[in-house]
DNA sequence: AATGTTTCTGTCCATCGGTCCAATATCAAT
DNA sequence: ATTGATATTGGACCGATGGACAGAAACATT
């Protein structure tokens, strides 16, 4: 495996060399020349278009890590959405560099510790919306709701779940409509992106 | 380090054991009790409570990684944000299982490649983009089914998409039928699951 | 014993949702 | 000019859904 460092020509960082001294010291433009299935490429996030150029080495097949001379959460994911399976500090050390690799060589992804919890938390909201979704929103439940509320939830219909349980259909509607009390929404439709994390606009009559 | 599985008594698997043979077996119990500081903890989802195991577990230091006979996205979220660094099929073979311990004692996080997408495209949408891998579902149809997909999708009832589109909620439906046939499926539940990425292709049983 | 919660069941009814049978108009391509 | 895809609407039918009543049995708490 081939190490690349994407940079501007001037960026040359000693502990790089020292993390990985094979290593190649390349330009965007080179980076999509030499950069292979199956290489590794650490890429500047101070470079114009580096999201792209992420995008594109991975797509090939290549490692991705970002660094940062500028750490944040929002980078970050950016950085795992264009595909990179890491993002660290531009100025960490050669030990934590070579960490970095055995992980994301390993199909691991690596992040800054101090943003794990940001990035995690933002995939948190995108999937629920408000704060602690499911443990809220289905701890407002008894246990019986639960059980209808998720069967529901993943698409079946009254008939199907009061099979499943072995109970009559009245009875799955009766905690259906406990269900909806409860979570203040109208109907299983509702229900479903609630318990699938997107977020829902309830209830507006005005429209 | 030490290896804890902690899972229901009779929970036994063999690659487990074959993984790592030094570990021991526990229930959720006990866990609370041996497990400590820099050892690392496997922890089945089926558990009750399993969340606040994990949170516990990770607080006082331990590597957590939740295994899952269904893996699907949302958990693997939850299992993150409880301060777990890993997510995998309960079921993975020894080496998998191996790579996972070396990833996650590195300070990595760990997923199952099929669930990366969904978890990072979760962040993708918090952060204001709008998701487009439903470009392939959504592919087959007309512009206007499209419209009417995501409306619906989005939990409004045929009338409030018909007022939005100012049509009849006769040609909603209409159109919903040309949608329900394309896309082979039901009702709007399934069209919902569908867009949301609900459905998981669970690993196969050779691995 | 009284109370409250949970689970389960019933009937009635209005509405919603999905499919069958159609039909008409527009637009692009042949 | 004909064909094909798209968008639109109509009527009728029937199953699915959700709410509004209501009641019974099991169980835990007080």
């Amino acid at each position: 495996m081939v190490h690349f460092f994407v940079c501007h020509g001037r960026d040359e960082i000693p502990r790089w060399r020292m993390a990985f001294p094979e290593s190649s010291w390349v330009g965007p433009t080179q980076a999509m020349e030499q950069v292979g299935r199956g290489d590794m490429a650490w890429v500047m996030s101070n470079l114009d278009g580096w999201e792209t150029l992420v995008r594109d080495l991975a797509d090939r097949g290549a490692i991705l890590v970002v660094l940062s001379y500028t750490p944040d959460p929002a980078q970050a994911s950016l950085a795992l959405i264009a595909g990179a399976r890491g993002y660290a500090h531009a100025l960490s050390p050669a030990t934590l560099l070579r960490q970095v690799a055995l992980v994301t060589t390993n199909q691991g992804i690596w992040v800054l510790p101090e943003l794990l919890t940001s990035v995690v938390g933002g995939t948190f909201k995108a999937l629920g919306g408000r704060a602690r979704m499911q443990g809220d929103v289905l701890g407002a439940l008894t246990e019986r709701e639960r059980t209808v509320a998720v069967a529901v939830a993943e698409g079946r219909t009254n008939k199907e779940v009061a099979r499943e349980l072995d109970i009559t259909e009245r009875t799955v509607k009766a905690h259906l409509g406990a269900i909806f009390r409860k979570l203040g929404i109208r109907d299983r439709m509702q229900l479903v992106l609630r318990l699938s994390q997107q977020e829902v606009d309830i209830a507006d009559p005005s429209h």
